[in-house]
Parts: C-alpha cells; structure tokens; sequence
DNA sequence: ACTTTTTAATAAGCTAGCTAATTAAATTTA
DNA sequence: TAAATTTAATTAGCTAGCTTATTAAAAAGT
C-alpha cells in the first residue's frame, strides 16, 4: 500500500524552481497535492478494509466475482479486470481460499485454467460489508457537490492523459 | 507500489445501486476515477523513477536531503518528513546505502541515532535527474489550466477531508 | 547512584505488488 | 502424427510498505 508523504513546503519549491527552470511551481503543486491525497485515501482504505480482514486487491476480486456468472472467472480474467499480472492473482486467491471466501475449480474444457467462484462465505462477507462500504464512499466524497464530483472526473481524466508524457523515453 | 485497476462498467454500478441503497452512484463513480487514476499516474512515476535505478520512496529521501542542512537528516526525521515508519526508512536507506548515494554517519551527541547524508554521487544524480523529473511533472499536468490546477488542488482538498468518514468506528 | 522508562534504529515476519522462470496443457506447425 | 510453440497458473526472488519485538542508548524517577 502507499502510505508516503512529500511535505516540502512553499520555500523549497522556490528554491528547486531558481535552480531549475524546468520546474513549474502549479504543476508541481498540483502533482504534490495528488500524491498527498492519495496516501490519505489509501491508508484510510487500508483500515477500512482490514475491518473485514481484506485488503483492496482481495475485496476487488471478490467485486468482480459477485458480479460475475455461473461460469465464476479465471485467474486471468481476474488479473486482467483488477489490473495486476497473474502471479499477483496466484497470492491474493491464495489468501482469499485460506479465509473460505473463495474455490478454486477446474475449468471443464482445459486443464490449464481454473474457475474461480464466491463461496456463500464470501458472499455473506460482502452482503455485510455492502452497505458500510457504499455508506463510507458516498462519505468520502460528501464534501464536494455533484457538480464538483464531475469536475473532479474531468480534471483527473486530464491527469491520466498526462502519464504517457512520463513514459516517454 | 499500487496499480490496481477497478472496471466496473455502468451496468455494474447501477445493479448494485439497486440492491444497496447506501450507494450514491456520483461518490463512487469519481472514487473510481480517482483510484484508476492513480494506479496510472503511479505505474508511471514507477518506471520514471526506475530509469534512474530509484523508487519514489528513494528519491523522497534523496529530495530531503538535498534541502537538509550540513547536518543531514536522522532516521527518524525521514520517516516523519516521507510519512512511512522508521522501519520502511531503514530498509530504503539499505538501498541507498548500497547504491553510495547516502552515507549513515554518528550522530556527535546521541549514540542512538545516526546522520544520513547525501555523498556526492547522490547530489550528482539528482543534479542529473532533476531536470527530466520536473519536465515531466510539468507535463504530467500540461492538459490543465492554471486555473483546473487550483480548482483539482481544491478539490483534491476536499476529498482528503473526507478521509475521517471511512476511518471513523 | 541506581533503576525504570522511553527512544532510535534495526530485525523478523508478513502482505502485495513486480519480473522471470518453470511446469503442465493446449494449439500450431511441419 | 510428432515436434515445436504458445498459454495458464504457479514458484522464486525481489522491493516497499506494515507491525511487533529486540537491542543499545538516553532520559526520567527514586
């Protein structure tokens, strides 16, 4: 998890922009207000979430998994969804099935992949944790309007197609 | 480091919000948007950070040393001015250490504690690095207006203010 | 002056992410 | 039909975060 903070404060920013001019202080700011905000959200989540004795990797799976078919999912289905490689997959199933909230099946036409379901222990967990879950989000972003709410997406949105601009060689 | 990814498509929102009527669909969907955007934004920083052979959590301690006095920082000041446990601060400045970019050094009136200085192969770096760095965080931003910056540095403040709801008992 | 408590840094053990390699199984190629 | 290639899941090893415990040193209390 991201628990780290930047504090400079407002003269060290200055004194970094005199020495260079590559430095815009806004974007700076701006970058430094982001990473801030989202190593308090994190580790707010964190807590949250080791209420249930989860994590967020785990309690995304299980979102996916509710929301799934008959057919439950694979663990490269799960990877792909959550956005985390496969061998990341392996440990978080580990410790979903440890805690009884999943299975782990074989898939009927190929022995390569498994089929990965909700056990009716998993789905009592979110049944119960749904509504405290939703209640603390809804929380979480109850001192913006909806009209903020909206710009806020956009302006994230803005950030976001900013990032190839850091994975250019 | 975080890149978890959560997709849940429309749909999805919308049939839980039927069953869970805790769930405001404009709070989570911009919760959503903040989280995929910084599973992005931080797989980015990760491979920049990775082109000069550091984490995020390295450079941290690289940048506040550079605006620490003759003194150095102590461990412990580290971990307060980066916001991680003196645990996590000792494993980075291994790291560190290893690479020749910090020095741990006595401390001259308190044999607990030690000074963490900058060598020159540390200031050289960042004296190397520093100018890709804040291009790219001024890229980074460059879809904004200065004006969008000051309103996301808001908004972004008002999320961070939501955080008590979801640590609250 | 001695004992107790507190503090600083580290060690141990854990989780959650990664990459690369491995093994078994399916698919493709010749 | 057999060999080669690709794929799915896992394993191994790593980093970076955490908590708790440990050790050495300083401070506080008696």
């Amino acid at each position: 998890m991201v628990t780290l903070h930047s504090f400079p404060d407002q003269q060290a920013i200055l004194n970094l922009a005199k020495r260079y001019p590559q430095l815009d202080i806004a974007s700076v700011e701006t970058c430094l207000a982001f990473l801030n905000t989202t190593a308090d959200v994190y580790q707010a989540l964190d807590v949250h979430f080791a209420r249930y004795e989860l994590s967020m990797g785990k309690f995304t799976i299980l979102m996916q998994l509710l929301q799934a078919d008959e057919q439950g999912l694979t663990p490269s289905e799960c990877a792909e969804k959550c956005g985390v490689t496969r061998a990341t997959i392996t440990g978080l199933l580990d410790g979903l099935e440890r805690k009884e909230l999943v299975t782990r099946k074989p898939y009927p036409s190929d022995r390569r992949m498994l089929s990965i379901h909700l056990t009716d222990k998993g789905q009592q967990l979110l049944c119960q944790m749904l509504p405290d879950h939703f209640c603390r989000t809804t929380n979480l972003m109850a001192n913006l309007t909806d009209t903020e709410k909206k710009t806020l997406i956009e302006l994230l949105s803005k950030v976001k197609a900013g990032t190839p601009a850091i994975l250019k060689p």
